[in-house]
DNA sequence: ATCGTGCCTGTAATCGATTACATACGCGTT
DNA sequence: AACGCGTATGTAATCGATTACAGGCACGAT
């Protein structure tokens, strides 16, 4: 195996000597450029090129005790909602050279383990939490050390886990939904929550009730249905709705997959939205301005959540800011058409 | 830093001294069972537990010559389409203790550079492309080395690239949407394409410009709009079917997202579907059996692919097997809302 | 002329696990 | 008793880049 064998791959020894310096001198030009003279750089640059090098990562990481990939904990990752959020990070990660690894927090398989590992140790630099719901029983080992990998949340988080997050203002979106809805008219709004223990659906539920409260209107418990976020749960809670006596005129729904699932049961029952039933979603997913009618629904600017994460924990990795703060995005209201006023009865 | 101090992560050395036995034996112990005794297995296993010993990827890959990782290359990682796929991909993968790397191919910034990269050399073990319209001069390094990591393709593939993939019959697809449409008595039928130069779009029109010959019906050039797999393209390809004096009164899109913004521009334009057209869409993603109407749609068993393409590359990982084939699976039509009898004119 | 200072470069130790090679031991054969 | 063979283990080289440390050189100050 020489320079001719077509599987021969340059080492940075090959490169020291068709630029004539020592192997030092060639990491120093390629990932220190001030260190070393104009001329020597320009020399160490048109023998890489010549020689096609390409440096060896496992020696570098193990050298530079670190791996240059930081891995994004993903909940379901055929969420297209996760997936957009991932699509952020991948980008700015990428271009700042590191790996990016995915894990799907929900696997069957050992995935508490493979966690486990990801935050205990080696394989990562950093951590991107998109799942709150990761089990405190995984946490322990991590903050009993003190060279454990930064993590940064996204989306959802972990109460008082006491690492920064970026998020949205939920309960701020639930306000906003809601108000439109008793701005159009409404006085018997209901709500469909993901599921109980997520913050998300805490959040959500909070702002909810704020805002019903503060407009003097009633919140009543058969008016709540719980969900999952999924299409399949939407579907459910249409049914629930069905079931009720006292129908609620508006519902807001605690994902856009939820209000399209209620409002495609709904129809198939031949109850209209938003002329018998108005519904408003939240996340905005791209199918919310196509499906019919058109979903009037909460924005929350994904790619942009993704890339501020992937920023945070570029600045933590950067060492130089153990001071990052949570960031939290803006919210609005889209209307489309899927509200309207209430019913005459 | 010793034993006590928090930030002490053990090295195999630590666990060979608490095992009482060499630093080989240890590492024999974990990756070859076999190779050592009962009772010192059981010593080393006792060791690794008290010392809360991991290995040291970066070194284990820098000896072994290997990477652990693989990469995914998608192109659009915020599409659900693919994250789905990238799911079934992650979870046969991690399961196998391999990192799972992503990157997206369109991604502006530098995307190709970054692929030569992984391509080329030591980033990865292995990639699994979903991406057929990667320029042929990326891989005009590849073809040269016989070092290269191996490649599979799934759903999307290069034509006489000659590594193995996993895809569907996209032409039978094509052949059982449109066939499905004649059964209901269309004459007229229609085809929204993806991109042109896609594979996917290729074979479909392939399947169904055949379905449509051997019926004896026309092949209306009017009829056949270009979209790109997109929502947004699906709403023009209903502007451009608006706008056609002899409307088809069947439309066959190649794929969901482009059915669902097409039906969606419809709608808001008073056609009714499928009462004055017929729509079949392509790929089954979850929303279309909660659309309104219900779309009718060719399924493709997209985690399944994704977890067959992760297994093959397994396969050629493991070595044992070049002689891995390429896997077709099949698909079928699912009949929903969204067709039906033609309009009686 | 001597010394100090700063800049550039080279030598060699280092990261931590794997594995080629050497050794030691036990046991059955001749 | 000597030998051969197979199995289990240890010793030390190795993977390839980074970087601590040690020169060496030029230039200005004394």
């Amino acid at each position: 195996m020489n320079r001719h064998d077509p599987n021969f791959s340059p080492k940075i020894i090959d490169v020291a000597r068709a630029a004539g310096v020592s192997t030092a001198t060639v990491s120093r030009a390629i990932t220190n450029p001030a260190m070393v003279t104009e001329a020597t750089r320009a020399a160490v640059m048109a023998a890489i090129a010549e020689t096609g090098y390409i440096v060896n990562h496992a020696a570098r990481n193990l050298r530079r005790q670190q791996t240059g990939g930081i891995v994004v904990l993903v909940p379901n990752l055929s969420n297209p909602f996760f997936s957009q959020i991932l699509s952020g990070v991948a980008a700015v990660m990428s271009e700042a050279g590191f790996n990016v690894l995915v894990a799907d927090t929900q696997q069957p398989k050992g995935a508490d383990l493979q966690i486990a590992q990801y935050l205990h140790n080696n394989r990562a630099d950093g951590l991107i939490v998109l799942d709150g719901a990761i089990p405190e029983s995984l946490f322990a080992d991590y903050r009993r050390t003190r060279s454990r990998p930064p993590v940064v949340f996204a989306c959802e988080w972990v109460e008082g886990f006491g690492e920064p997050s970026v998020t949205i203002d939920n309960a701020e979106g639930a306000v906003l939904a809601v108000n439109h809805l008793i701005e159009l008219g409404h006085h018997k709004i209901g709500h469909v929550l993901g599921p109980l223990d997520n913050v998300l659906t805490i959040k959500r539920r909070e702002g909810t009730i704020a805002a019903l409260e503060g407009a003097g209107f009633p919140v009543d418990p058969d008016w709540f249905f719980e969900g999952d976020f999924s299409l399949a749960s939407g579907v459910v809670a249409a049914r629930a709705w069905l079931a009720t006596s006292d129908r609620p005129t508006g519902v807001f729904c605690s994902s856009d997959a939820m209000a399209c699932g209620f409002m495609a049961e709904l129809h198939s029952h031949g109850v209209r939205v938003p002329e018998d039933v108005s519904v408003v979603g939240f996340d905005d997913i791209e199918i919310a301005q196509h499906f019919i009618p058109k979903l009037t629904t909460i924005h929350q600017p994904r790619t942009a959540i993704g890339e501020a994460a992937a920023r945070m924990l570029l600045a933590r990795l950067s060492g130089n800011s153990d001071d990052v703060d949570s960031v939290r995005l803006t919210v609005e209201l889209v209307r489309r058409d899927s509200t309207g006023a209430p019913p005459i009865r």
